[in-house]
DNA sequence: CTGAAAGCGCTTACAG
DNA sequence: CTGAAAGCGCTTACAG
C-alpha cells in the first residue's frame, strides 16, 4: 500500500508536509501543495489512511447503532428499518460512517465498542445489558431510543404507559372484558410462554414494562382483575415465534380481544386466528403498536408512533453531543390511536 | 481511556503480556493470564482497541457494501434491502463489521476506502466509477453484484439481456406493437427525459445496457423498428422521479404497453396510469423487473431474480478471497417470467 | 514462560 | 513556510 511516506519521498518533502497538504493546506505554499498532490495522484495515493488518522486523532469518523438481535433482523423488521431511515435522513453521512452493532448473543461482541465509533445510538436494549456498561466506561457519547432509561443519557421515546392504557381502554370501550396480552420479551433469557406476576416484576425491558403497567392501570380502573388476564411472552421478535405464542394464548384462554406490544406481534395473532378459523373482528379483536408500514394495508388498529422521526431526532441529539454542546434533554414524542378494522364490538357471547 | 499499558502497569507485567492474554493465551501461564484479565476487569478495560489492532495488523475487521446513491435509498429500496439481507444471512457478522459505503455524489467520498474495510461488495455502479479505480489501486478484495463487469473481479449477476428479451416477448405475445420503455439511469450525469440512439450508445450502466439490448433484439426479431419505440430515462431511482418520467412517456406517446427496468419504475408507471385514468391492463399493460416483495401484492407481472441469494453468494465469494483461496469464477443466477395481472392482451385500438 | 523493542500510518506541537 | 520528532494502541518477531 502506498503511504504518506512514499509520497513524501517521491515528492522530495517531509512526511509532515504531505499530511499538511491534505488536512491543513494553509500551512503550505500553493506550489508546494500542488506538487505534493500531483505526486500523490501519480502514485495512486487515495489520501490519508483512515486507521492511521483514527489512531492519531482519537476519532473514528463513524457512529454506531446498537441493536438487540441480528443484522438480518435489522434489515427485516419494519420498525427498525424506519428508525435507520430516520437516522440517515439527517444527511450527515457523506463524511461519516454508519456502523451497525448487532448484539445477537448475551454479552459477547464488544469488539464493536473498541474505538470503532465516536458515538452510539442505542435501540431497545434491556436495562442492564453489559454493552451499556462498556459504553459508559469508555465515556462514548450516546443517545438511547426507547430503552433503557439511563441517568445522564438523553432518551428519545414516547409515553409508553399512557399508550398502553389507550390500547386497553379502546378494547374496553368496545365492550370487551376477556382480554389477552402478547408481548415480545420481558427478560432476555430465551424463555417464552405464559407469564406470572413474579416474572412480570422482573421485566428488564423498559418499554414492555411500561406498557404492561398501562394495561394494568386501565384494567384496574375498569374493575378487571389484571392477575386473571393471560399474558404470553414470545421470547423473541420474529413472526414465527409470535404465531406459536399466539396459538398458545388462543388455545388456552377464552378471550375476545388481544393486546399486542407491536404490530408484528399483532400480525402473529391475526395469522394464528386465521389458522384457527376465527374471524376478525367478529370473533376476535386485535390491537397492535407502532403503525408500521405494514399496518395500514392490513387494516390493523394500532398505536401510531413516529419511528422515522425518532431515528432522526436521536441522530441529531448525538451530533449535538459530538460537537461538544451541552447534553440535550430527554424527548417524548406524541402517539395516536389509529382505529382500523381489526377491532370491533364484543359479540354477545363475550358476556 | 484505559489502554493495555494501564492494565500492564496495574498488573505488574509488560504490555506485551496483556496483548498475549487476549490474542495468544497459550503463550502465558494460566495464572498469569487470569491475573491480567482480573486487572483488566477491575480497570474497566474492554479489550484491545480496534484501531490499534487494525493499524498493527493491517486488517480492519469489516467488509463494506458500496452502493450508488444515499443510505436512505439503501434502507428504502426493496431490492437493495433484499441484497443486504442476503449478505448478512451468511452469519459471519458476529465478529465482522458491515460498513455501508454510499456514493451519493460523483466521485468524492473515497474516505471510506482508506483502510476502513478489508473487502468490498460493489452493487450496481457505472462502468467507470472512480471509486472502482481506487479499490483496484489499493488491491482490496472485491465482488461485484450486477455491474460493472471488470476483468479479474468476480461477478454475481443474471442474464440481463435474455431477461430483457423475455420482457418484450411477453408483451409481443399478448399482441402489443406500440411499446414504451422506462429505464432508471443510463448515464450518471443527472439528465433525464427521452433518450435517443446517441445517448443509448453511451449507456454506462451495464445492467440497463444489456436489458435494452435485449429489448432491441426482441423487437427486431418481430420486425418492429426499435428506433421508433419511446424510451424515457428517469435519471434516478426513486418513485417520485419515476412517476414524472412515466407521465412524460404516457403523455407524449400512444403506447399500449410499458417495459420497466425495475419493479419500482413499473410501480411509477402504474401510479401515473391511475392518475391519467388508464385501466391496467385494459388500457395499458406494464411489466417490471426484480419481483421485489411489493410486486406480488400489486399483481405486477415481472421478471423474478433472486436478490437475497445474490447478496448471500456475493458475501461468500468475498469471504473466499479474504481467506486467501483462489479467486472464484463469475456466477450467473437464473431468472423467471412471473405472469400476474398488470399485463393482458392488446385491445382492439392497439392495431 | 516472559519482556524489551520495533513499527503499523498518521497528526501536531515545536524548533528552525 | 518547512522539517524532525514524539506518540496514538497495538502485535509480533526476537532475545532471554
Amino acid at each position: 500500500m502506498v503511504t504518506m511516506k512514499d509520497v513524501a519521498r517521491a515528492a522530495g518533502v517531509s512526511q509532515a508536509a504531505v499530511s499538511y497538504a491534505y488536512s491543513r493546506p494553509e500551512k503550505l505554499s500553493a506550489g508546494q501543495r500542488r506538487a505534493i498532490m500531483a505526486t500523490a495522484a501519480r502514485l495512486g495515493y487515495a489520501g490519508p489512511n483512515a486507521v492511521g488518522v483514527s489512531l492519531r486523532s482519537g476519532r473514528s469518523g463513524a457512529i454506531g447503532v446498537m441493536l438487540m438481535d441480528t443484522l438480518e433482523y435489522a434489515f427485516t423488521d419494519p420498525s427498525t428499518r424506519c428508525l435507520l431511515e430516520g437516522i440517515v435522513r439527517t444527511r450527515r453521512f457523506d463524511d461519516l460512517g454508519l456502523t451497525l452493532l448487532p448484539l445477537p448473543h448475551d454479552g459477547g461482541d464488544q469488539a464493536a465498542l473498541r474505538g470503532l465509533v465516536d458515538g452510539v445510538i442505542v435501540h431497545s436494549l434491556p436495562d442492564d445489558h453489559p454493552a451499556l456498561l462498556t459504553l459508559r466506561a469508555r465515556d462514548i457519547p450516546m443517545v438511547v431510543v426507547d430503552a433503557p432509561h439511563l441517568p445522564g443519557v438523553p432518551l428519545v421515546g414516547i409515553a409508553d404507559r399512557e399508550a398502553g392504557r389507550w390500547q386497553v381502554e379502546h378494547l374496553l370501550d368496545l365492550g370487551h372484558r376477556r382480554l389477552g396480552i402478547i408481548a415480545e420479551r420481558l427478560v432476555p433469557d430465551g424463555r417464552h410462554g405464559m407469564v406470572d406476576a413474579e416474572r412480570r416484576a422482573r421485566c428488564a425491558e423498559r418499554v414492555v414494562r411500561e406498557r404492561i403497567t398501562g394495561y394494568q392501570e386501565a384494567c384496574e380502573a375498569a374493575d378487571l382483575d389484571f392477575e386473571r388476564i393471560p399474558l404470553v411472552e414470545v421470547g423473541g421478535f420474529d413472526l414465527t415465534a409470535g404465531v406459536a405464542a399466539a396459538h398458545s394464548l388462543l388455545a388456552g384462554h377464552d378471550v375476545t380481544a388481544v393486546v399486542a406490544t407491536s404490530d408484528t406481534m399483532a400480525r402473529a395473532v391475526l395469522d394464528a386466528a386465521a389458522e384457527r378459523g376465527l374471524r376478525v373482528p367478529g370473533d376476535l379483536s386485535v390491537i397492535g403498536f407502532d403503525d408500521a408500514p405494514e399496518a395500514a394495508p392490513r387494516g390493523l388498529t394500532t398505536i401510531r408512533q413516529p419511528m422515522v422521526y425518532k431515528g432522526q431526532l436521536a441522530a441529531e441529539l448525538l451530533f449535538t453531543q459530538l460537537r461538544g454542546d451541552p447534553k440535550p434533554d430527554d424527548v417524548y414524542l406524541p402517539t395516536d390511536l389509529v382505529r382500523r378494522s381489526t377491532t370491533g364490538p364484543a359479540s354477545l357471547r363475550s358476556g
